[in-house]
DNA sequence: GCTCGGTGTAACCTTTTGTGTTGCATTGTG
DNA sequence: CACAATGCAACACAAAAGGTTACACCGAGC
């Protein structure tokens, strides 16, 4: 039951990279080749990761872009079950309404 | 050296779902709660599995929302990756301009 | 031949998102 | 004080996603 509310991959850019590497967003804008403005609205948690992004962070970094872009997947479906209920859908296998239903 | 053009998600979702349960599209897009013309576009690979899309999928058919968009997710990285050249971005530890680069 | 379901798609509209540039006020440090 | 870093607002722009409507085409069945 993952119960936890996945990190924003803006926290997870700050503690892999800017922090422990002592960058400044304004550099780490530079090397990536990004806006500031960009770069600090995912720090900050206001944007997300984009595969762009992800692909720029994984030559950057070193990393795969996949773990890049799957924090962000992983952060945007975790917010997306959480409306589960509303998306009003139902197993199909449950909808052949085979049996009840009366009306 | 993955080489291989990622299947886009549409047609996956056909040859999982729609060719072998042998269900039209519009009945497939009431299922899940969209318009014919949404899933409709996903099919005909001129529309992209979002998160929602993800999730609705994943009640409808039982399977996780991870793979439908870690699909999405290869196909949309693959794209760009054929890209990476412009855009223009370097390791940070090659950055470091530590020697050369005179002027 | 006509009718109808299924389909692709265009047109139109709204909302959201991503990104850039500027500029401003704040904060921390030398 | 001077300066770098930063968060953020304002403005502009392009793209994407989703919906509704409507139209034309196709194939199956009557």
């Amino acid at each position: 039951m993952k119960m936890h509310n996945p990190p924003h991959p803006g926290e997870i850019l700050k503690g892999l990279w800017l922090a422990p590497m002592d960058v400044s967003i304004t550099n780490a804008a530079k090397s990536i080749g990004v806006s500031r403005r960009t770069l600090s609205k995912i720090i900050n948690k206001k944007g997300n990761i984009t595969p762009e992004m992800a692909v720029r962070l994984s030559i950057a970094l070193g990393s795969s872009p996949e773990s890049w872009l799957g924090h962000q997947m992983a952060y945007d479906l975790w917010k997306i079950e959480q409306n589960r209920e509303n998306l009003n859908v139902h197993p199909i296998w449950e909808t052949n309404e085979l049996a009840g239903h009366s009306a």
